[in-house]
DNA sequence: TCTGGGGTCCTAGGACCC
DNA sequence: TCTGGGGTCCTAGGACCC
């Protein structure tokens, strides 16, 4: 048996967490730069206010004391959903965390029959399980979660969302019986399926399939001729009750992306490295976290595709390094050779992204043979994890490298600044305070403060090399 | 004026090798 | 006239997910 449990509308029950006033209230929360709608509260979602929805949209149709609007706080999110993650650990099996809000869970017959009563296969313990895991989550957390138990992901998934639609099943659904497989199947459109998006839901439908059970009818060959696609067939599978999508051991990422929309467009090349710089900071860090290094690093840009008055441009391009690394100072030199050659003059770029590829286990790490100082290459590494650990502390950002002078409080939201100039409260500002401030900050501010005036890459690596 | 960010997997076809 | 067969690696594109 198989079991997702899934945060109920995640980041507005984050806010929630910090703000018990806004519970039965319409909520949403807004992508970066506020740019539109990335999540909602169910009182929300009944006002037919869709996801996605751009934030200029909302603000005409909606005015501000109809509905409460937040800028994303993804360190917040992070924060809590990584405490949802450590109360799974403990109380079931395995685990696998497949998103930021979700997270499968493996029962194997062992557990089930350990944790029933009769001693032994009795999944209505296992039910009760899900329904003591909503309520210690949503004691300890304060974050309201949906139980899906079922023969194969699939199935899992979709008892989660009757879970949440019913409040009947105090927050676990379980299909353990072929008469309720067939019961939810039938209740279930076709374009809501896990891995069914909205090119293959039209197809369906154009082929007469309208709910989960019409597909499941068909017969497997049907499947397989009409899409010649395994990632489908796995789908159809699954919906019939055999277990085929395959479970997701590997945690560590194969590729690593950092991209953002500027607030504004963005035409010379020198901000652009300024950002660019940022996201292949982040890159390294996150290369970091799991303990793994790259050997690729690519670079995109692009101008405003909805701006159709304006010339577009969009490039890609990426750099092979003989060394794999995950360290700050390669990255983010590397990324801005690939900026000047994608960046072309003349253009207004809305949006700039760095992704690293070719990322293998840290170590051992392939020498580049003619160019290797042993010295300063552990140099580096102390440094890396010494930025790390303050950042880490401190909130991202604390320390930068000369060349990603930005900081975080640049790219706040709109509407987090306005809340905090207001005086209302800002849980995003309170999260932070929170956390421990030392010395390392000052240091980090003075290093910061030396590099605004004079080169700012190579003054770094002085430093770090004179230490 | 305003339109997110970060991933995965699969397949077909070409380059290249012996 | 007629032009092997088998393998690997890489890339681009298309689909999906949250």
């Amino acid at each position: 048996m198989y079991g997702i449990v899934d945060c109920d509308n995640c980041y507005v029950s984050c806010e929630r967490v910090f703000r018990p006033d806004l519970k039965d209230k319409p909520v949403v929360v807004l992508s970066n730069n506020d740019g539109c709608v990335v999540a909602r509260s169910n009182e929300a979602k009944k006002m037919g206010i869709k996801a996605g929805t751009p934030y200029f949209q909302l603000a005409q149709q909606f005015p501000n004391d109809k509905i409460a609007v937040f800028s994303s706080n993804y360190e917040l999110y992070g924060e809590l959903t990584g405490r949802v993650m450590e109360i799974i650990k403990l109380e079931a099996p395995a685990y696998f965390r497949y998103s930021i809000d979700e997270c499968f869970v493996y029962f194997n017959s062992q557990f089930i029959i350990h944790n029933s009563r009769l001693g032994e296969a009795d999944y209505s313990e296992l039910k009760l399980w899900g329904e003591n895991l909503h309520k210690r989550i949503k004691k300890s957390v304060g974050m309201p979660v949906s139980i899906g138990l079922g023969p194969t992901k699939t199935l899992a998934k979709l008892a989660s969302h009757f879970a949440k639609k019913y409040p009947g099943y105090r927050h676990c659904c379980m299909i353990d019986t072929e008469e309720k497989r067939v019961k939810a199947l039938k209740l279930y459109p076709i374009e809501d399926v896990w891995g069914i998006g909205r090119r293959y839901a039209a197809k369906l439908q154009a082929l007469g399939v309208q709910n989960a059970y019409d597909f499941a009818q068909h017969h497997g060959d049907w499947v397989k001729a009409t899409f010649n696609n395994i990632v489908i067939y796995r789908t159809w599978q699954e919906l019939n009750g055999t277990d085929a999508v395959p479970n997701e051991e590997m945690a560590k990422k194969k590729s690593i992306c950092t991209s953002r929309s500027f607030p504004g467009m963005i035409s010379d090349l020198d901000t652009l490295k300024t950002h660019v710089s940022n996201y292949a900071a982040r890159c390294a860090e996150k290369l970091r976290a799991q303990n793994t290094v790259a050997s690729i690093i690519g670079v995109f840009v692009n101008t405003n595709f909805f701006r159709e008055d304006l010339p577009q441009y969009w490039n890609f391009q990426e750099k092979r390094l003989i060394v794999p690394t995950s360290s700050t100072i390669d990255i983010v030199k590397a990324a801005n050779e690939v900026l000047e050659k994608v960046f072309i003059q003349g253009y207004q770029y809305k949006k700039a992204g760095v992704i690293v590829m070719g990322i293998g286990p840290k170590s051992p790490v392939q020498m580049d043979l003619f160019d290797y100082n042993a010295e300063q290459f552990e140099k580096m590494k102390r440094l890396d994890k010494v930025i790390d650990h303050i950042n880490k502390v401190n909130g991202s950002e604390t320390v930068v490298l000369g060349s990603q002078q930005y900081t975080q409080k640049d790219g706040k939201g709109k509407v987090a600044i306005e809340r905090e100039q207001s005086g209302a409260c800002s849980n995003s500002a309170e999260h932070k305070q929170a956390r421990p401030k030392v010395k390392a900050e000052v240091f980090a501010n003075a290093i910061k403060h030396d590099f605004r005036s004079k080169n700012p890459t190579t003054r770094w690596s002085d430093i770090i090399l004179l230490k």
